[in-house]
DNA sequence: TTTATTTATTGACATTTATCACTTAAATGA
DNA sequence: TCATTTAAGTGATAAATGTCAATAAATAAA
């Protein structure tokens, strides 16, 4: 919980009421590998932060599993579409490793948002950070090839393609295990 | 200026006292088709509204114009990662016809943010908003295949065809003019 | 209106990436 | 540990899309 508050406290002011407020509505849970936490087709009810371990997104494409996204320590993740506009989530999120994880229920966070400016101001910076990783997302898929899009990757998280299998790390790219596989050989 | 508020209001409560606040906070400007409003390599100091008039956002890549988004009637937009981490603009946002916008200040709005819980309400929806509108189009680039894209483009937004030069709208979807003619002529 | 410029279309061909088939390697579970 | 499953790598080929070049059409400017 720690972790949490440390980084949510970056974000603004952090009263030792609010802090309580907080504690008080948050939830812990261990899960193991290979357990979802999200399933297609179910809304999206909490917010949670990875206090241990990784996950990972993904939807279905005819009879493939593309990834949307990876998580891991210190990240916060929900499923975006179905969190926000209450609607069936279009993806799965399963761990995939041993995960400790904290999470807050959709009413509890609107609890916090109608009654703290201070919250407010937090969540809203929260919201942005991570808006603009999906719009740096949307230009780095735009602008690069598949070649550009692996070697950034390969530059800015080394630590991925040592703790997820690869066919994954493909279909976050964009590209097939195989065409993943070649363009790692010219190296 | 109704129609911005009959928008923020449907977003959340707005006392008369809080929209006097944020009116004392707007600007008006009309613009002429090929000005710009941003710049590239200048920080996006401004969130803008559009009363009348269509936009184009654009980056370059090599020596390319891609276009990141359109922005029409009704719309706000922002250079996101230049206004959100006050960094400078990759992209250009330029009128492709006379357009008449509001606009309130980075600062005013941090402002409204500090004092106002209704207005974070507000502002934390309209971030969400278009949040989600920037994973739709994640998901759109990625799920679709070009054929799927250009499809979905002229069932959704088929005045856009009839507004913009359609090699914009090429760019836009991540394909050449020659492909996007190509996938046309199909129809 | 006439000319100049920009935009759109089309064909031929090149390149990139995907698909399929198979082999090898690694991880998992009995 | 050994057997089974899953993942990764590689070659041959196919499909999708891009590039270049030429032309036609539309739009803007004189």
């Amino acid at each position: 919980m720690d972790a949490l508050f440390t980084l949510l406290s970056q974000l603004g002011p952090i009263s030792e009421d609010l802090k309580s407020q907080i504690a008080a509505r948050l939830q812990f849970v261990s899960i193991k590998r290979r357990q979802t936490v999200l399933t297609q087709g179910k809304i999206c009810d909490h917010l949670f932060f990875v206090s241990k371990g990784l996950l990972r997104a993904y939807y279905e494409k005819d009879t493939e599993e593309i990834t949307s996204w990876f998580m891991m320590e210190n990240d916060f993740f929900i499923s975006v579409l179905s969190f926000f506009r209450r609607m069936k989530s279009y993806e799965t999120i399963v761990a995939m490793e041993d995960c400790e994880l904290i999470y807050i229920s959709y009413d509890d966070l609107m609890d916090l948002y109608a009654t703290s400016l201070e919250f407010n101001i937090i969540g809203r910076k929260l919201t942005e950070y991570y808006y603009c990783k999906s719009e740096e997302r949307l230009l780095a898929i735009r602008k690069q090839t598949a070649v550009e899009r692996v070697e950034f990757l390969m530059q800015n998280s080394p630590g991925l393609i040592d703790r997820v299998p690869l066919k994954y790390i493909a279909s976050y790219l964009g590209v097939t295990r195989e065409t993943f596989s070649r363009i790692r050989a010219l190296y």
